[in-house]
DNA sequence: TCGGTGAAACGATACGGCCCGTTCCGGGGC
DNA sequence: GCCCCGGAACGGGCCGTATCGTTTCACCGA
């Protein structure tokens, strides 16, 4: 799956040239944040970026490849670490709707996952960074879990799944306006049954 | 009489054929069974029900229109009753795990999202439809809530909104054979935090 | 009661337009 | 010279609309 579709170092003999696959992922991206998914073609995308579609082609099998490059090159959303869970992952919401709303990344992600559903390379990419990103979130159950805030029995995967379900379905929703006190409940829904002390 | 009573579309003059629906309906359910979301075209319907590309064209405005009507054709999911909050929603996600695995309606349903993605009319459809549905599934914890099982200050439709959630991501990421285990600790999760006592 | 009539829905076909994924070509930089 | 590039073109599929001729069915006057 990483094989084509990294942006990073290729197999000996690959000679992309690093201007155009910029230039194809800046259309990309372009694109989708101006037409949206429905607007978002591979012609499209290479009228945008003055490329060949057999260029983009060569460099990515499919769209849901070159759509999940264009997502991996934004900035990534930082976990806060306030000390509090509650806080943490009310912040972290919070962060992760404001990039969705503000950058083209809530319109990649959308399309990816929409992708996903008619396309297996699609759902198999997606699944692979979801996977990673569960753990990542996970980590800020784990360090509530470190300083006791949290019942060392929780399964952080589970609730890490909880908050990012119910981020999907804000973003598929276009819900990503969601009062910061709706979240907070929600996310307080969600720890304080798996606090440690009561 | 047995006249159209069909999906309530109708005005003063208009006749549509209920046999004519039928098999255009049952036709689009067969393709999307067999040939799931990226095999679905109106084409392929017209085809396989025999019937004229514009005689879909005038009683469905999109094929969101479309995918909705065979979706709400579908026998619903009933949610239990078992006098416990904790075996209502975790029977509720495995019954409605079921439905969508064993029948053509997870398929609609995944695409009817996906198509969401990109076409407005059918994320408006999706809104009502979910808008509905939650309502349903408040009920659930409504009634909890007046067993006293669940503190009467709880906003059901955001534990609705979390079970929600949790079901779509499931859906949208194949993950629908998930332990019932599984189930059960993310459902503890989110109601031990709501519940009246302890 | 009964047959005529006309509106409206029907299946079929065709159209221009867009996009897909592939193939071929000529130009140009390392 | 090599190999990647942009451009053009291809066959194929689907979209949404228009236009055929046909069939069905509610209405109504004889």
């Amino acid at each position: 799956m990483g094989e084509a579709a990294g942006t990073g170092r290729r197999s000996i003999g690959a000679r992309r040239n690093p201007d155009s696959a910029d230039a194809i992922l800046d259309a990309a991206e372009a694109v989708l944040a101006e037409a949206g998914y429905s607007g978002f073609s591979i012609e499209a995308v290479a009228r945008r970026a003055r490329a060949g579609k057999p260029t983009i082609y060569r460099w990515w099998p499919s769209k849901a490849a070159l759509l999940l490059d264009v997502y991996q090159r934004q900035k990534r959303v930082d976990v806060p670490d306030t000390g509090n869970l509650e806080d943490d992952l009310v912040g972290f919401l919070k962060n992760l709707f404001a990039h969705w709303r503000l950058t083209a990344s809530g319109n990649v992600f959308r399309s990816l996952i929409a992708e996903a559903q008619s396309d297996s390379h699609a759902a198999a990419a997606l699944a692979g960074y979801a996977t990673g990103r569960r753990a990542h979130t996970g980590q800020v159950i784990e360090r509530a879990k470190a300083r006791g805030e949290v019942a060392p029995e929780v399964d952080a995967g589970i609730v890490a799944d909880l908050i990012a379900s119910y981020a999907w379905r804000h973003l598929l929703t276009n819900r990503l306006d969601e009062d910061k006190a709706t979240l907070r409940t929600a996310v307080r829904y969600v720890i304080s049954g798996i606090s440690a002390k009561r």
